[in-house]
DNA sequence: AAAAATCTGTAACATATGTTACAATAGCTA
DNA sequence: TAGCTATTGTAACATATGTTACAGATTTTT
C-alpha cells in the first residue's frame, strides 16, 4: 500500500517506508468502497484529504434538471478534490462515487495542517498538487476561449508541435478530442477535412503534419 | 501601507501591525511601476508572490499570431499569480503589465515556504487563496460546459437566484455578462428577448424575475 | 435642463456548428 | 483469413450564433 501511495504526487519524494512514519503522527483513516458506493456527497464540507490507494471514482454532478453530468474520473494514487479542502467555502461542487472497488486514506484538515507544517516535502508536495490542478483548468479555459473550431485546433495543434518538428500526434481518438473541445465529433472532423483540402496539414489516422506553419497561425482567432 | 494589506485575503485575520512582524522575519521587497510597465514576463519562472499593495494590473497572453489577450486583471490588494509559485513548471502563463501605477510587496518562493511554515494563519490564508481560484477557474469552465446560450443562461439564474426569491439582478452589464459566457452581447439579448416572449421570465432593465421555474430548468442542457 | 455617453432591444443576413445517417477504413479477435 | 468493432470521412439539412446596424431608453456629465 505504502509502495503504492509513494506513487502518488502527494507523496513525491517520500520513500515508501517513510509513509508510515509520516503518518503516525496524525489521525488517518483507512475506508473501502464498493463499486457504484457514493464517497462522497456534493455541497458536504469537505473535512478530510482523500487520497486514493487502488481504484479509482469518478466526480459528478447533478444539474437542476437533475440529470447527472460526469466531470471527471480519478484514479488511483492521485487525491480527491485537494482544492475543496480548504477555500472559504470548502464544500465538494460534486459528488463523489467509486467506479470499481476503491480503497481510500482519509486525513482529516487538521492532521493535514499539521503535516503541512512538520513535513517540508509533505507541504511542498500539497502546494504543487493544488497549483497543477489550477494550471490545468487554465489551460482547458484558454481552449475554450477560442471561439472557432478552426481557431482551437490551430493552437492545440501549434501547441502540440515540438519546435523544429511538424508532425503532431493526437493522444486520443476524434470523439475525446471532440469532447475535450466541448464540440461534436463530425464538426471536428469536417474542420480537420478542410484543413486538409486548404493545404495546411495533412493527416494518415492521428498522425497530423504540418504544411503550412504560417497559414494555421492565421487561423488562431 | 499595511492597513492595505491586512485587507487582502493572503493577511485575513492578521492585524495591520503584525504584518511588519511577520515579514521581519524573511526577506522581501517593496516595488514600484509605472502604468504600462511591464511587471513579470510569459514562460517566466515565477520565484516570488506577489501582492498588490495599491494600484492594479492585467494578466496579458500573445497567441501564435502575436496577438494579445486579456486574460484578468487583478486589483490591490489581492495576490498575482499565487497558483504559479509552485507547480511542476512554475511558470507564468501571462505577461504582467501594470494597468495604473502600482506598488508590490515581493516574497521569495524560500520566504513564502518559511511564512507557510512558522505562521499557522497565514498557512491557511496561502491555501485558501489558491483552492478558491481553483474553485473559481473551476465554475467557470462549469459555465461554458452548457453548449446552448438559454442553457448557460438558464443555470446563470438559477444559480443567482436565492431559495424562495424569484428575482435574480445581474450584477454587471449585458455586455460583461456577454463576455462572461463568451458569446457577443446581441446574441445575449436575442436569447433573453426570446426567454422573456415564452412567458418564462421577465426582465426590468437588469432585473430578472422567475415566471415559470420548471420551463428554466427544462432548458438546461 | 440639455447634451453626451452608455446601455438595451431588435432586425436582416451570413456563417459555423449540430444532427443524423451512412460508407470506407483500420485494427482486433476468432 | 474472415468477420467484427471501433474509428474516421463525408454529406444534407436544421439551427444557433455571430455580424452589423440602428433606434429607443437610461444614466452621466456639463
Amino acid at each position: 500500500m505504502f509502495k503504492s501511495l509513494s506513487k502518488s504526487p502527494i507523496f513525491k519524494n517520500i520513500k515508501p517506508d517513510e509513509i508510515p512514519i509520516l503518518l503516525s503522527g496524525v489521525n488517518y483513516t483507512l475506508k473501502k468502497f464498493k463499486k457504484g458506493q457514493v464517497i462522497a456527497l456534493r455541497e458536504e464540507p469537505c473535512n478530510n484529504l482523500m487520497i486514493l490507494v487502488y481504484g479509482s471514482v469518478k466526480g459528478e454532478m447533478l444539474d437542476f434538471s437533475g440529470k447527472t453530468v460526469k466531470i471527471e474520473d480519478i484514479a488511483a494514487p492521485n487525491t480527491i478534490a485537494s482544492a475543496f479542502l480548504f477555500g472559504t467555502r470548502n464544500q465538494l461542487p460534486v459528488d463523489i462515487v467509486a467506479k470499481e472497488d476503491v480503497q481510500l486514506l482519509f486525513i482529516p484538515k487538521s492532521s493535514v495542517i499539521t503535516l503541512l507544517k512538520t513535513h517540508n516535502t509533505f507541504l511542498t508536495n500539497f502546494l504543487d498538487v493544488i497549483s497543477d490542478r489550477s494550471r490545468f483548468l487554465s489551460n482547458r479555459l484558454y481552449i475554450l476561449s477560442f471561439k472557432t473550431i478552426k481557431g482551437k485546433l490551430a493552437h492545440y495543434i501549434l501547441s502540440r508541435a515540438k519546435p523544429d518538428k511538424t508532425t503532431v500526434e493526437f493522444p486520443k481518438t476524434q470523439q475525446e478530442l471532440a469532447e475535450f473541445f466541448g464540440i461534436t465529433r463530425p464538426s471536428l472532423a469536417r474542420v480537420l477535412g478542410e484543413l486538409v483540402h486548404s493545404n495546411i496539414i495533412s493527416i494518415k489516422r492521428n498522425r497530423v503534419n504540418i504544411i503550412r506553419k504560417d497559414k494555421l497561425i492565421e487561423l488562431i482567432r
